[in-house]
RNA sequence: GGGCGGGUAUUCUAGCACGGAUAAGGAGACAGCCUCCUAAGCUGUAUGUCUAGGGUUCGAAUCCCUACCCGCCCGCCA
């Protein structure tokens, strides 16, 4: 929005000539504040010093210099040692109007910016289903990707498959070698069964299987042992196997992902960087630098106490005494293949990988890389009883959070609207249930812990995902009603309290964006959305808009602008938004 | 032991990065509002030592220090 940023220049330039004309010296700093009260507000308190008076009379000098209304400034009141700036309204809801009828859908988003992002999310082990304590990741991340790709970037996003280690090699022998009878038996005995007939959760018991056998049956020990050997050595009947077995396990992961709409563009798989040699090359590279040392045993390090990191975690592992790469190295290699393909490269991450994503961060400056990736850390969500844990039972599965969400969705819908089809109520049930799920998961800041409980992950009410879908459908209801009808751009003709509070949230948009785009916090645009939604509420209770009236042609394109910003808000936020519910 | 992050009304959260005017929103409670565009809504009322204590500042929820509570991490695991 021009208007907006014109209208702050002008106020600036305002108080800095009104400044040096008092004497002032011309190195203040001005601080903006956009309060409730006024568009623009500046604080008088810094320039008492130089200028040997109080505050309020500072104000009050300025306001007095300043002839408004004059340009977009529509009037400046000095109150408190504040300086009070109003913006030319009828100037501001014009330009948002002609905007919205220029544009139409595409109003707000950012035109490209050829800069391509890379937003590596999820990657969660391919070892069984997600459950809630790790849903923050594939939401927050795809939440941000869409945000970003809103702005104009150029965004992929990405998981990181693992498909190398122990824990894999397991999984894989226990899909081959135990028996359907032996998993039958194994869901038997326990306590709290899943019984959700779906690879992921199926394959669960396979590996709990094998993992008892291992403990039990010494062979066993000996059997896994020679399989993660002959992985290591690169024996591709091996690790075809193994990437097999994790395909499966994915496949069912993504159809969870895919009902919370959440799609990948691309599979990055651990083994590559292993077949590929890039693993080594990075082996290489650390050892030919200043940094490196061995232990006893013939295990390579880097040491990292001068890069900032503390207490005993300053040894930094890259291979094991027999030479053979780790996670650790292989994501160094990962890392650098990303940098070749993105110009900005941002990993969603459980808090429990702070301290890797720094050292990581160090090895790469070592290495000479003057490239980081930018990390987005969320903590993890518990239940009331503690940690998840999918051993213990102690677990809520995002499959059984989205079926409850959609059932008691429809529910609802079934009370309000018996006159929809039943294809429709299933639709807007599944819309609204998913969109409450995501919603109440993005909304708070990634940093806080979170502990779950179904009455707020389930909210449809309030600051809730169908609060801003409910919103979205009645101005659709609106529109639908008054037909077809000649946008009106001029902002004159809005001039009741809330249209001009909408015009001003709607104006917003793009700044949201580009906040989010600089800071990562994606839970700035729920709270927009609802902010924009609450004020819509407001208008639509005091104005009626289908009436007859000078005002109608106006109105309806602020209406239809409400109903675009709405839907690109929730497609940030990967919410359908239905156009009734 | 060390490092990092959180602690805001009965409850859940926003605000903190960049210090500013009476600390914002949701849930829950109570009281109103459907002869008018979807009541998943709107309006009003009540509820706070912003964990505690120091410091910096004209001004601190926000910055600094200390303590306490909670979470996470500190593998030749991934």
């Amino acid at each position: 929005m021009i208007v907006m940023e014109k209208f702050v220049a002008e106020c600036e330039d305002a108080v800095v000539k009104a400044l040096a004309a008092m004497g002032a010296p011309s190195d203040l700093r001005l601080v903006k504040e956009f309060p409730e009260t006024a568009d623009l507000a500046i604080p008088c308190f810094t320039f008492a010093k130089p200028l040997k008076m109080a505050p309020a009379a500072i104000a009050e000098k300025i306001a007095s210099e300043i002839k408004a209304p004059c340009g977009l400034i529509a009037g400046v009141t000095p109150l408190n040692g504040y300086l009070n700036f109003t913006v030319d309204t009828t100037a501001l809801v014009t330009d948002l109007l002609t905007e919205v009828a220029e544009q139409g859908e595409s109003f707000g988003k950012g035109k490209p910016t050829g800069v391509r992002v890379n937003v590596e999310h999820t990657s969660t082990n391919p070892t069984g289903p997600v459950h809630v304590g790790r849903a923050r990741n594939p939401i927050i991340g795809d939440t941000l990707a869409r945000c970003l790709r809103m702005r104009g970037h150029d965004v992929t996003t990405e998981y990181y498959v693992n498909d190398v280690g122990k824990q894999v090699v397991m999984m894989s022998w226990g899909v081959a070698n135990v028996t359907p009878e032996e998993v039958q038996k194994e869901i038997e005995e326990t306590e709290k069964a899943d019984d959700r007939d779906k690879v992921d959760h199926r394959l669960v018991y396979n590996y709990r299987v094998a993992t008892k056998k291992i403990h039990e049956v010494p062979e066993m020990e000996a059997e896994i042992a020679s399989l993660l050997e002959r992985f290591e050595a690169g024996d591709q009947e091996v690790i075809d196997y193994v990437k097999k077995v994790a395909e499966t396990m994915l496949g069912g992961i993504n159809e969870t992902l895919a009902a919370m709409n959440v799609t990948l563009d691309r599979y990055t798989w651990e083994s590559k960087f292993i077949a590929n040699g890039a693993a080594k090359e990075i082996v290489a590279k650390l050892q030919n630098t200043p940094y490196s040392g061995k232990t006893e045993d013939g295990a390579s390090y880097v040491d990292l106490k001068d890069f900032g990191i503390h207490g005993k975690n300053t040894k930094f592992t890259f291979t094991r005494s027999d030479g053979t790469t780790l996670y650790t190295t292989r994501d160094l290699a990962y890392h650098m293949d990303k940098f070749s393909r993105a110009d900005r490269v941002i990993d969603v991450l459980g808090e429990d990988q702070k301290l890797g994503s720094q050292q990581l961060c160090s090895a790469l400056q070592i290495m000479g890389v003057d490239r980081k990736p930018e990390a987005l850390f969320y903590a993890f969500v518990s239940l009331p009883e503690g940690r998840m844990s999918t051993r213990k039972g102690v677990v809520v599965y995002l499959d059984d959070l989205i079926d409850e969400a959609v059932d008691r969705a429809y529910a609802e819908i079934q009370k309000r609207r018996s006159d929809l089809s039943e294809e429709q109520m299933q639709a807007i049930a599944r819309a609204v249930g998913v969109g409450a799920v995501r919603y109440n998961i993005v909304r708070v800041g990634s940093d806080k812990q979170l502990v779950f409980k179904w009455e707020d992950a389930l909210s449809f009410d309030g600051n809730s995902g169908p609060y801003l879908q409910y919103v979205h459908a009645r101005a659709c209801s609106i529109l639908r009603k008054a037909g077809k009808f000649e946008p009106c751009t001029d902002g004159s003709k809005l001039t009741d309290e809330y249209e001009i509070k909408l015009a001003k949230a709607l104006a917003r948009f793009e700044a949201v964006l580009k906040d989010v785009d600089e800071t990562k916090r994606v839970n700035m645009m729920p709270a927009y959305g609802h902010e924009v939604a609450a004020i819509f509420n407001q208008f639509y209770a005091a104005v009626p808009v289908l009436q007859a009236s000078d005002a109608r042609e106006a109105r309806l394109t602020l209406v239809e602008a409400t109903r675009v910003v709405l839907k690109n808000v929730l497609w940030c936020l990967g919410i359908e938004s239905p156009e009734e519910m």
